[in-house]
RNA sequence: GGGGGUGUAGCUCAGUUGGUUAGAGCGCCGGCCUGUCACGCCGGAGGUCGCGGGUUCGAGUCCCGUCGCUCCCGCCA
């Protein structure tokens, strides 16, 4: 007989009774009858019970066993009776009678339950990691982190993708984030960075001409925590394709998205491919954000000149005094009521905005006060126009958009939740396309890229030589899930030409472009395919089949929001010899003592 | 760096208007129980109420400061 097992603890049936098994894994419960004794005997596998009674001389030593220790259980495999059958339990028609015992190793009193779903704190889960992970949740959520990556590669697979790794070692990047530093001991003063992610090097690749890269990547970024972002290190899909336009990008990746929340989405409803495409104009103007949440049916529209002139003095002076100003309509369908719309007013007024003003429609007639001063007939021209009836309600935003755009997506969010109007069971994907190439930074007065300078602009050079700048867009795009953005990605620029009046027009010179992204422009010298692609994030996609907020739950040992392992104990000082071989001095106090 | 929440037994939490010896469930230790499956029943141990200061006859409770954790803003193309 094996030294260990038979069986797993998942394994037994019915069909089993009568054979002699052996069975190892933990202590997840025991009930103790006195002269009876069953023990919940757990691995990875599933649970089986294991039963003795005190006619054993075992029983003692049966009846000491903490819960976790892990034992050995050797013995015949009886059927339970037909009354004594568990249901709940894959083996649980079966149980062990325990005959034999080895405790290969006792567990000390434990300082949270493992056969529990209770909530416990974070820090003292991290700290004890290991019994944590063993607890059913925590533990089937990494196994499905590990289903979903081999499903994502066998499907980037089957696309024609090849995986590659790229260097973790290798050179800072100038733009984005804070790079975590490697010194170099070779070369006294130098420093590696740790990758923010492995764009250029997959840039590369393409020029390399490999024509279709992937690569489930880690990625480093010394930048603060988020509930739903690790400090430190996440994981993307990694993906870039020659000689395609953003379109035969769109076309690649949805197959596999599409596939992966099918196959782990337990039933829950998954847009069907090809996404919709929405433009970065239409989400500001539609949801108000560039991350909207689709499974709220809830679209904002424009009704500034309803507004304009009108008796609703409030708005109407606004948009007399401020060519910028703009009024949102948020339609309530189902909120047409005074209390539902006064606990919308009230909850605006906890955002920090002076109210919220609404119309609501019962009897035939809008009601309350912006109705009153809006008079009948613009009153009743958008009810029309927002197809709206008795019993709903609509809302209103004013002002200058980029400002009220966080309220009224979140107001928008707020009232589909509140009304139950979400989709409950559904991811809800889009692209978000056309993002603007530029934007006007308000306090300096400066063009900037708005988002990746090394995005293709729609129109190429000819649109950057010729046209305002902060009217083009470029091939740049994120994909949403149910209001959670995965990814960014582009078509590349891959001419130096281009590349060079992008970044004159973000007011940076020749020299300085040269001197910062010169590897680049030297790999584009040389006959770069036209190329672009996107990384969807590793982490929020299992936290979205997961259906959990947490980023903990779902990597198998992370830091916590302070960027520390309270398990490992890192980060953590370096002994003075290994300071001086990397010809480094700590001479600067801490900033703050902790 | 800023803001919100939180901190009472190993864990989850209750603790009234400031008032006697700070409680419950789980866990731990001991006892009882031969069919449970979150077994049940009885008993016990376990507390610097995060820490420091203040108000008060009296502080877990009120005030000030501070620290930890957490969530958010900044930050993260």
């Amino acid at each position: 007989m094996h030294a260990y097992r038979t069986h797993d603890c998942g394994a037994l049936r019915l069909a089993d009774a009568g054979i002699t098994a052996r069975l190892s894994g933990w202590v997840h419960r025991k009930r103790d009858h006195g002269q009876l004794l069953f023990i919940d005997l757990r691995d990875h596998y599933g649970v089986t019970q294991c039963v003795i009674d005190v006619s054993s001389p075992l029983f003692a030593e049966v009846d000491a066993l903490r819960f976790e220790s892990v034992v050995s259980l050797t013995g015949r495999i009886a059927a339970r009776t037909a009354d004594t059958v568990n249901p709940t339990l894959a083996t649980g028609e079966v149980e062990l009678v325990i005959a034999e015992l080895e405790v290969l190793s006792p567990a000390d009193p434990l300082p949270f339950p493992v056969n529990s779903d209770a909530e416990y704190p974070e820090d003292m889960r991290l700290g004890y990691r290991f019994l944590d992970l063993r607890r059913e949740r925590v533990h089937s959520n990494i196994m499905l982190r590990s289903h979903v990556i081999s499903s994502i590669r066998r499907r980037m697979l089957a696309q024609g993708f090849t995986e590659f790794q790229t260097p973790i070692l290798t050179a800072g990047s100038p733009e984005g984030a804070r790079d975590y530093l490697v010194p170099s001991r070779l070369h006294p003063g130098t420093f590696y960075a740790l990758p923010q992610a492995p764009q250029q090097f997959k840039q590369l690749l393409m020029v390399a001409g490999f024509d279709r890269y992937f690569q489930i990547a880690p990625c480093f970024r010394d930048e603060a925590a988020r509930a739903d972002r690790s400090p430190g290190e996440f994981y993307q899909l990694d993906f870039e394709m020659s000689f395609v336009t953003q379109e035969d990008v769109f076309a690649a990746i949805e197959p596999v998205l599409h596939g992966v929340f099918e196959e782990f989405g337990e039933g829950r409803a998954v847009t069907p491919a090809p996404f919709p495409r929405i433009t970065f104009a239409d989400a500001a103007l539609k949801y108000g954000t560039d991350k909207p949440d689709l499974r709220i049916p809830i679209e904002m529209l424009d009704v500034t000149e309803t507004f304009r002139g009108s008796g609703f003095r409030v708005f109407a002076g606004m948009i007399e005094a401020d060519a910028q100003v703009r009024v949102r309509a948020i339609p309530a369908p189902g909120g047409g009521n005074r209390a539902f719309c006064d606990r919308m007013n009230s909850w605006a007024q906890g955002e920090g905005q002076p109210g919220l003003g609404y119309i609501f429609f019962r009897d035939g007639e809008g009601a309350g006060p912006v109705a009153r001063n809006l008079g009948p007939e613009r009153t009743e021209a958008l009810r029309a126009e927002l197809g709206l009836g008795d019993g709903d309600a609509v809302f209103f935003v004013g002002g200058v958009p980029a400002v009220f755009a966080p309220f009224a997506s979140a107001a928008r969010v707020k009232i589909g939740r509140d009304l139950g109007l979400v989709e409950e069971g559904a991811f809800r994907f889009c692209w978000i396309v056309d993002f603007p190439m530029y934007e006007r930074n308000e306090e300096t007065g400066q063009i900037e890229f708005s988002h990746n300078p090394f995005s293709m602009p729609q129109g190429g050079l000819d649109a950057l030589e010729t046209r305002d700048p902060l009217t083009i867009n470029a091939y740049q795009y994120d994909i949403v899930c149910n209001g959670i953005e995965l990814s960014s990605g582009a078509i590349r620029n891959h001419r130096p030409d281009i590349m060079y009046k992008a970044f004159e027009i973000a007011g940076y010179s020749a020299a300085e472009v040269e001197e910062r992204f010169g590897g680049m422009l030297k790999a584009f010298r040389y006959g770069a395919p036209p190329h672009g692609g996107s990384a969807p994030g590793i982490d929020r996609i299992v936290m979205l089949l997961a259906d959990t907020p947490n980023i903990r739950e779902i990597v198998a040992f992370p830091m916590n929001q302070q960027a520390q392992d309270l398990l490992m104990q890192a980060p953590a000082p370096v002994p003075p010899e290994r300071l001086k071989e990397l010809h480094i001095r700590l001479d600067l106090p801490p900033a703050k003592p902790r």
